[in-house]
DNA sequence: GTTGAGCGTT
């Protein structure tokens, strides 16, 4: 064996990324595949023709030209026709890859009893795993407990775990599960605006585009006023905000439920939308069997 | 000041 790492880049302009090799000198398919999903191959400009050549593939392994892999940095190949979709898919999984691959996402804890405040919630749960998130439902009124809430952990692997068995908190058997929000997730439409439910008051357009910068290019962000607890935030890739669609976000403390912009509607429409009775009643005043007005898109 | 299956101020 002569190293134990070969220089693998998706291109050759590209910052290689280093790949283990295996103790007779050969290299996995799937060590390359791990780091490039899709991967089918390597290939490398030989330095004698300047031409590109293929690295020998025998059953998932991958032999070095000449016996030595040198220093020559290695070009993933990627199945012709998938080339496009890897590169899509790359895209669209970008945000995910940057946090990680297992996405945890908030959990819903039924069953608290009332006297369970959010410190307790994160005593309880810190014992398990780290805790980025715990919120009681409250009454708005009143303050008092609604006997659930919800939790988000750092692991998916405590995630898992936590939703296994039940839970024994301040005298009471609690159950924590996947809230429904997320059971029916919402899709095809790609936006290039997402949905940003459960905001708070003190969260600015600011403070918004400071944290999706992270994702990608912003270009506008918008906070319907007076406060009514979303907001709408526009980038500049549509795949960026599809791939934030459906997620639990984390800003300023509070989740954040991320999920399609619905097609804007124009000023008649949003004037009458929230019309007593209901657009059947509009209908009716018009003399008409339907909505008076004729329905528009973004 | 109560309660005990559910689902988070779109």
């Amino acid at each position: 064996m002569s190293e134990l790492y070969i220089r693998v880049a998706e291109d050759e302009n590209e910052e290689p990324m280093e790949i283990p090799s295996e103790d007779d000198g050969t290299v996995l398919l799937s060590s390359v595949s791990a780091q490039f999903p899709g991967a089918c191959g390597l290939r490398y400009r030989n330095p004698e023709s300047q031409c590109m050549r293929g690295v020998r593939l025998v059953e998932g392994v991958l032999h070095a030209p000449e016996s030595s892999w040198g220093n020559l940095v290695y070009v993933v190949n990627y199945p012709k026709d998938n080339k496009r979709k890897m590169e899509e898919i790359d895209a669209a999984s970008a945000v995910k890859i940057k946090r990680g691959f297992q996405k945890t996402s908030d959990l819903i804890v039924l069953g608290l009893p009332w006297k369970t405040t959010e410190q307790d919630l994160k005593d309880y749960f810190s014992t398990f795993g780290e805790v980025i998130m715990v919120q009681v439902k409250r009454d708005a009124k009143t303050g008092n407990s609604k006997g659930f809430g919800f939790v988000r952990f750092a692991d998916y692997e405590t995630q898992t775990k936590v939703i296994a068995q039940r839970h024994m908190i301040d005298g009471r058997w609690c159950d924590c599960k996947l809230p429904n929000s997320k059971a029916s997730p919402d899709e095809p439409m790609r936006s290039r605006k997402i949905f940003v439910g459960r905001c708070t008051e003190d969260m600015t357009t600011d403070d918004l585009r400071q944290y999706f910068m992270q994702y990608g290019e912003v270009t506008d962000v918008f906070i319907p006023k007076p406060f009514r607890a979303f907001a709408f935030v526009t980038f500049a890739d549509d795949q960026v905000a599809q791939a934030l669609c459906g997620e639990d976000l984390i800003i300023k403390g509070v989740s954040v439920h991320i999920s399609n912009a619905e097609p804007k509607h124009n000023n008649i429409h949003q004037l009458f939308h929230n019309f007593p009775g209901g657009v059947a009643s509009l209908a009716a005043m018009f003399g008409r069997s339907q909505y008076p007005f004729p329905s528009s898109h973004v």
